[in-house]
DNA sequence: CCCTCTCTAAGATCGCCGTC
DNA sequence: GACGGCGATCTTAGAGAGGG
């Protein structure tokens, strides 16, 4: 799964033995001093360097200079395989790895002739293949008249379909090549483009996902952050004809223990955050001319769904938010505001008014971004408020997650 | 010298289609 | 929805290079 070591298996144990050592040295900050020297020359007396070759001579200039070179080589080899075996934080790990979520797998690209195939197969080889299947059958039946065939369907395909590959002209291979980019795939084969309903279908199955999902973010960021998170999603339905319906999870609470919904109160919850969301979202799926579809759906109507929902997936203890009864569903506004603009300017506004209301704690109002290296400078900065900022985190792992 | 970033090879996976 | 063979493509994480 990793790339090849160059260590042989003998090697490496004779390396390894010598680690308390390096870290002793090291820990002094006296590796190149006292422990290097001695390990490369021990190690290079027990597996001496391999003799130089000519390229490595032409390379150097003398066969002098080009084995110097060589052994220097190998030495920094074995000396730094204490650095790169002995690391706690690994490259992957690093302070500045952002967090992020795991994206769909990209869909493979194909292959010249898998492109090919698709421009082609169903308009023109299809019964070529066919008939080269039956051919192959046969013949392989008058020779092997008990064995199943050796090849399969789908092998005699691969094959037939390479080879008129090969033999096409430049203009074909070169559509091809640009078939393989995906974007041009429904361009230039409409028969391959996938319909609305299918689309509709991955949505709709993405979005019932999704209250599990808020809450398994939700949850997450506040782990790794010790931030209390709120995440608004909303948009049409597909399975319902386009009702707009609205997702809100919260996660983290006040010392008091309220959490976002509870701490604002039901009228200034609604007033400031639903209804500001929900315009926006009206603005921004509302087709023009088209009466509205959305509708109420009531609570239990939507814990029924949901549980259903639930059911199927597999459940992990830590995500049940039916127990917490704190679901609601939130259905659209029964007003429609045509304006989008008019509504993205309220919207605006009742988010300053929230600000207002309900300003940051002064020790969380975000520091603007710290720019990129002034290095040095930018290091005594930071460290210490990171370190103050850290008995501030709220500890507690028993947040309540609320998907209404 | 320490830390981070890039490169790389191994291993996993996908995509091709018709049949059971 | 598993299967069949093939091999390009994608993913992963450690080795090694390189920056400060």
């Amino acid at each position: 799964m990793t790339r090849q070591k160059w260590t042989t298996e003998e090697q490496e144990v004779w390396l390894e033995e010598r680690k308390p050592a390096f870290l002793i040295a090291n820990q002094k900050r006296c590796a190149a001093k006292s422990f290097y020297p001695d390990l490369v020359k021990e190690f290079r007396d027990k597996w001496p360097v391999p003799p130089v070759t000519q390229a490595e001579i032409d390379d150097a200039g003398s066969v002098e200079l080009a084995t110097r070179v060589k052994r220097d080589k190998y030495d920094k080899r074995t000396s730094s395989w204490y650095p790169n075996n002995t690391r706690t934080l690994s490259a992957h790990g690093g302070a500045n790895e952002i967090l992020k979520i795991k994206s769909q797998p990209q869909p493979r690209k194909l292959q010249a002739w898998q492109a090919y195939h698709a421009l082609t197969y169903e308009s023109k080889w299809k019964p070529h293949v066919n008939k080269a299947w039956t051919t192959y059958k046969e013949e392989w039946l008058a020779e092997h008249p008990k064995e199943k065939p050796e090849k399969t369907r789908l092998e005699v395909m691969v094959e037939f379909m390479k080879g008129k590959f090969n033999e096409e002209n430049d203009d074909m291979k070169k559509r091809c090549e640009e078939y393989r980019n995906p974007e041009m795939q429904a361009v230039l084969n409409p028969a391959k483009a996938k319909p609305q309903a299918a689309i509709n279908e991955a949505f709709q199955s993405a979005i019932n996902l999704l209250p599990r999902t808020l809450a398994t973010i939700g949850e997450s960021l506040v782990k790794q952050t010790g931030w209390n998170i709120t995440i608004l999603a909303g948009g049409p339905m597909p399975d319902t004809d386009g009702t707009i319906l609205t997702y809100l999870s919260h996660s983290g609470k006040t010392k008091e223990g309220d959490s976002f919904d509870k701490f604002l109160g039901k009228k200034d919850y609604d007033d400031h955050v639903l209804c500001p969301f929900e315009k926006f979202l009206h603005a921004s799926f509302s087709m023009d001319g088209e009466d509205d579809k959305e509708k109420e759906m009531d609570d239990e109507e939507w814990k029924k769904q949901n549980s259903e929902s639930e059911e199927n997936e597999n459940q992990t203890e830590n995500v049940d938010q039916t127990k917490n009864g704190n679901k609601k569903s939130v259905g659209g506004l029964s007003e429609y505001e045509k304006s989008k603009a008019k509504n993205i300017a309220q919207l605006k506004l009742v988010m300053e008014n929230l600000n207002e209301n309900y300003p940051f704690p002064e020790d969380l109002v975000p520091k603007p971004a710290l720019k990129k290296p002034a290095a040095k400078k930018e290091k005594k900065e930071i460290q210490q408020p990171v370190e103050r900022r850290a008995s501030m985190r709220n500890k507690g792992g028993d947040k309540d997650r609320y998907v209404m």
